[in-house]
DNA sequence: CTGTTAGCGCGTTCAA
DNA sequence: TTGAACGCGCTAACAG
């Protein structure tokens, strides 16, 4: 094989079409009137040599990229998924790629590659739910501009989208409450985490509304197999009374109902089960899944919207939380 | 709030420092020796202006700029999501990042998606189960350095990383056999796509090779629906005498399992039911489902090793195949 | 070992 | 309307 041939330049394009670069530049971005002959001579030329203008020399110029980056800490996640593919989707129809960064759970990474992150691109999306507070002020500040997803951080100078956690899970409470349920188990997600910390306030506000209501919490995770592992600890709060379990998500509950399933216990006939998130396999469980309906592909949305105004040099648009909706199906029943 | 100051460049450094760019430039890489005390001086100048290299300046100046792009038809397919992990983890352990592109199923942007995202960065990963197979030879060509993912393209110059979707097939085939079931349907995956006729192309080997096997091929899809949806076609072939069914992933699979037991088909009683991919949740239907596991991450892994040694100036090497593994699980059993 | 110079490929003044 | 010249920020070649 001989030598790979170098890709024509804007100064081979001029050359060729015997004018000068600055013509050539005018009739690629059309921000000027050039002469109609010179027009079609540089075209021609562009199409003879098959140019294409060198994305690294416009963005030294321009001082962007038209890349965004978004870190998430699992990409295997299907709500960091879900969002992913909206945002990827939403930034696409306005000529923006999206970089991902996979911080595989390492919170000690995330800083950093956050930081790496958003020097080769023009904006952040932040996924870092159990980065300590602080930290993630700092980080914020630093690396405007950026959208945090999924967590709140008051009076911070940065757009948030997110999910009514607290409201989903007072739902979910009522939800069990009106099938007669009053003492129930909560299944954490992993602790350090925001949206477990929400969700639990959201457990709070719930028995605080109804005072007949107790809850019991039990650890477990945020995967499959913790849900899985979290049995003994759900048959124990059975034991003790429990008829309901609200699990930190879908995962967890899945999880879990495959191990009782195994152990002999019925769902929802000894025990009734709520997930959240509402993930494609929840309405394709047995029993089907009662959830909290998220929508993943709108948050991602929502945040490339947030990030085009910031990048536009708008205002820090307000926080917008979204608010889960109830999907009722067979694991939870009336209590008997 | 004031104007966003600019970031400090390496002539602000040289400046603070009293030296040239150059050395500023040769401390940081590192590349030739240096005095110790201006070493320091730049180093302190460089903490003290919060310095940080522009990476589009040495993107034009290298030609390169450490990211790779990604090409999936679906980022929400489990199967993606793997490849992409596994390539993302082993990419940025070589500081390499991953831009991902999500053609969301249009075929028809699948050609320009590439040749955009293969300007912006050094290299190419492209999964592309429906583009049309000459289509798919003049891209390769075109947007080299590439690794193609999971389909078979005879004698092209390219490195391609897959599943040994025939041999899988078979070994399916045979597991089914040896539980007895010689009447089997094939639920389909997308008509268009190429791990689909690899499938076939098993299923034609392995009724080549049990001449007492017969295989009825039922039309399905690749996501939950579309396994439930093919529910009834499926029962249509099992009145025809079908025992077992393969599904074209584990989607279908459960999708599929899910419509069965709402009309009352007990699997694996009735009928047993095997997918592919062996997805998480596999593990934790129910029943649980027979499926042929393929490493995921370590597709990524292998797809990353190929990139690497393409873009230092290696060779093409050769084509990798994983042979899928067998998990053999609840939902098939013996024909009765 | 260091500074000076010359590009990398493009957009954008500024005159003509 | 066009072209020449400069600068974006950095690295590499060349002197000193």
């Amino acid at each position: 094989m001989g030598e790979r041939s170098r890709a024509s330049t804007i100064a081979d394009v001029a050359a060729h079409a015997g004018v000068s670069q600055a013509s050539v530049s005018r009739v690629l971005n059309g921000k000027q009137s050039v002469d109609p002959v010179i027009v079609h001579r540089v075209q021609a030329s562009i199409a003879a040599l098959g140019y294409s203008p060198s994305p690294a020399a416009r963005s030294l110029v321009h001082g962007r990229n038209d890349t965004i980056a978004m870190v998430v800490p699992d990409l295997e996640n299907p709500l960091f998924q879900g969002i992913l593919k909206g945002l990827s989707l939403a930034a696409a129809s306005d000529g923006y790629r999206v970089l991902v960064a996979d911080t595989a759970e390492r919170v000690d990474d995330e800083e950093s590659t956050a930081v790496e992150a958003r020097q080769r691109c023009d904006a952040l999306v932040l996924c870092a739910p159990r980065m300590p507070e602080q930290r993630l002020r700092r980080l914020v500040s630093r690396v405007a501009p950026v959208v945090v997803v999924n967590r709140p951080l008051p009076d911070a100078d940065v757009p948030i989208v997110g999910v009514d956690y607290v409201r989903g899970i007072r739902d979910l409470v009522d939800h069990l409450h009106a099938l007669g349920h009053r003492s129930i188990a909560y299944v954490t997600g992993p602790v350090s985490s925001a949206s477990n910390a929400e969700r639990l306030r959201g457990v709070a506000e719930a028995t605080g509304a109804h005072p007949d209501v107790r809850v019991d919490v039990v650890p477990g995770g945020s995967r499959l197999d913790d849900g899985y592992a979290a049995a003994d600890a759900v048959l124990a709060a059975r034991d003790a009374g429990a008829t309901a379990v609200i699990a930190f998500n879908d995962l967890v509950a899945l999880g879990l109902m495959t191990r009782l399933r195994e152990l002999g216990v019925d769902v929802p006939g000894d025990l009734s089960i709520a997930g959240f998130d509402d993930v494609p396999m929840a309405g394709f469980a047995t029993p089907r899944l009662t959830s909290m309906s998220v929508p993943r592909g709108e948050i991602g949305a929502q945040v490339w919207a947030r990030l085009r105004t910031l990048i536009a040099g708008g205002p820090i648009e307000h926080t917008v939380l979204f608010r889960p909706r109830l999907e009722a199906r067979e694991s939870t029943g009336p209590v008997r």
